[in-house]
DNA sequence: GTTCTGACA
DNA sequence: TGTCAGAA
């Protein structure tokens, strides 16, 4: 076990695995993002985390590693795969060596744009319908909310 | 106890 | 992506 003199108290406390050496394990860095260590593995076969290895074969991260990871997470919410956030990745790191992507990148980063506009425009809507709703409960709004004639058709393919 | 890999759903 | 099994 690691441990460590306090100057202030003179008592000596225990470290962990973190403290000693300043890095992390995968358990720490999925309590630490939110993101479960059954996903953190995947990321790393994707090529979207490369940890180092311990002796014993564990997995070392990093504090820069809990941003990679939240930034993962953000990319794939917007729909892209992870062959094109491996490719991102760099492209937004932390140490301002920002990199310009490739056009077949940037191509594919428009789409992802327009996806996303698209999105937030049908979402913008369905918030505009849901406060007139309860607007209209709490008294404060007597416009009525527009109600389709027919029933609302489902189309495959569209998550609202 | 925690993490590993591999497999299955 | 969650869960399980067997091993280190």
């Amino acid at each position: 076990m690691n441990a460590k003199l306090n100057p202030d108290t003179g008592v000596t406390v225990n470290l962990g695995f973190r403290d000693y050496c300043g890095l992390m394990r995968i358990g720490e860095l999925a309590e630490r993002t939110g993101v479960s260590v059954r996903s953190l593995r995947y990321y790393e076969t994707e090529g979207l985390l490369r940890p180092d290895r311990r002796g014993n074969g564990y997995r070392t991260f990093t504090e820069d590693d809990i941003a990679r990871v939240l930034q993962i997470q953000l990319f794939y919410s917007a729909g892209l795969c992870s062959g094109k956030i491996a490719q991102l990745l760099p492209c937004v790191s932390g140490d301002h060596t920002h990199l310009v992507p490739s056009p077949g990148l940037t191509d594919e980063l428009e789409i992802a744009r327009t996806r996303i506009q698209n999105q937030i425009s049908l979402l913008t809507t369905s918030l505009s319908v849901l406060e007139r709703v309860l607007a209209a409960a709490k008294g404060t709004d007597t416009a009525e909310v527009p109600v389709p004639s027919k029933p609302v058709r489902r189309h495959r393919g569209i998550h609202v």
